[in-house]
DNA sequence: GTCTATAATTCGATAGAC
DNA sequence: GTCTATCGAATTATAGAC
């Protein structure tokens, strides 16, 4: 079984990239003090990456993947329920897939909760390249939201959705902090946290 | 009259920290890139503000000041009217001053939009200091939420104004882009959007 | 004083040996 | 896959003409 091991290299360098964005932008982030930190070399970013722009995409992807994977899998499920759902269940479906793998990290998952908190004030050019990883998702979330909510405008759909973003973000960057809404990780901690948070927006999203 | 001149450099070194706190965060910003944007002396740094950080408290005064002031002023007026304000009363005192200061600055504008939303991705002992340059205006807000809705909890009103702020600061940070919730800057595009704004977080400030 | 030319540095990116 | 060496662009600093 000559299963070619993976090097670490690139999940190496992944990781310290992920943290130095998180710390300091994309801008302050020079491939020169990620490959200083993983150990190794600038040839290797180039290499397993082809560039520093396709490096932040990878981050954002690795976080992405697998939120944007299970939050598709939930609407599916609530559609399969009642079509259109509820707004209630559109806003869980969508809320508890980011809370869950961010919140089961440890200290990776405050990183990667700064991490989507920084491309959100970075320049357009490097924000654009976050918001496509997240595209597929709401453009869907939109979508049923718009069935479920017939009465309003894609626009106004847009920044509702939007909003709830900001506050998804502000609610897994502060997780941990004392008097955060979000204190522990296990699954009722989390279940409690999104039934809050659609109470807090549910009514918003039909004004 | 000897009155001594205001020298222009405490200034000229806030117009350029504010701008490059907000492009490349606190961590990503040297002071001698400051100082030679505002082509003065690093020492003059430390006469002025005594230290990276000071100087930081004091960009993130300078923005807080006339905001914290109108707020405080827009509450004292509508708490004149009825005592308890209603909720969106209390949301559109609150909502309205920073829209304006920041909406009303042009380029500067955007620079303050986004620094603010840089803070709130700051390591905790950054983004400490901007939360204490707005605590006093924040507490206030919250009194008053207190009396206007009394079956909740501090804990709970607290981390729901937490919640309005980080839609403050994305529709601020978002002011101008295509597709943006906010896109003028005249007193009817402000009041439409706080208006909006209101109605989006009204129901949930209840729930 | 102001402007232009250029030297020095930094950074992202690439080629080629191993 | 990893390394050394180097390129080209962008930025910053300095020198010198006017």
């Amino acid at each position: 079984m000559n299963t070619p091991i993976q090097s670490n290299t690139k999940e190496q360098i992944l990781n310290v990239a992920e943290r130095l964005f998180a710390e300091r932008g994309f801008a302050g982030t020079s491939l020169r003090s990620v490959i200083g930190e993983a150990g190794v070399n600038l040839a290797a970013v180039h290499y397993h990456f082809g560039s520093k722009e396709e490096l932040f995409r990878a981050v954002v992807s690795r976080i992405a993947k697998p939120v944007v994977a299970a939050q598709l899998e939930r609407l599916a499920h609530c559609q399969a329920n009642s079509e259109p759902p509820s707004v209630e269940a559109i806003l869980e479906a969508f809320l508890t897939p980011p809370l869950k793998v961010i919140c089961s990290g440890g200290e990776p998952g405050i990183n990667r909760a700064q991490f989507l908190g920084r491309c959100r004030t970075e320049p357009d050019s490097i924000q654009t390249i976050a918001q496509q990883e997240f595209e597929a998702s709401e453009q869907s979330f939109l979508d049923v939201l718009q069935r479920s909510l017939p009465d309003q405008s894609r626009t106004e759909l847009s920044w509702k959705l939007d909003l709830v973003i900001a506050v998804l973000i502000r609610v897994a960057t502060e997780a941990g902090k004392p008097n955060a809404l979000l204190q522990g990780n296990s699954p009722e901690d989390i279940h409690l946290v999104v039934s809050r948070l659609v109470r807090f927006l549910a009514s918003g999203m039909r004004a």
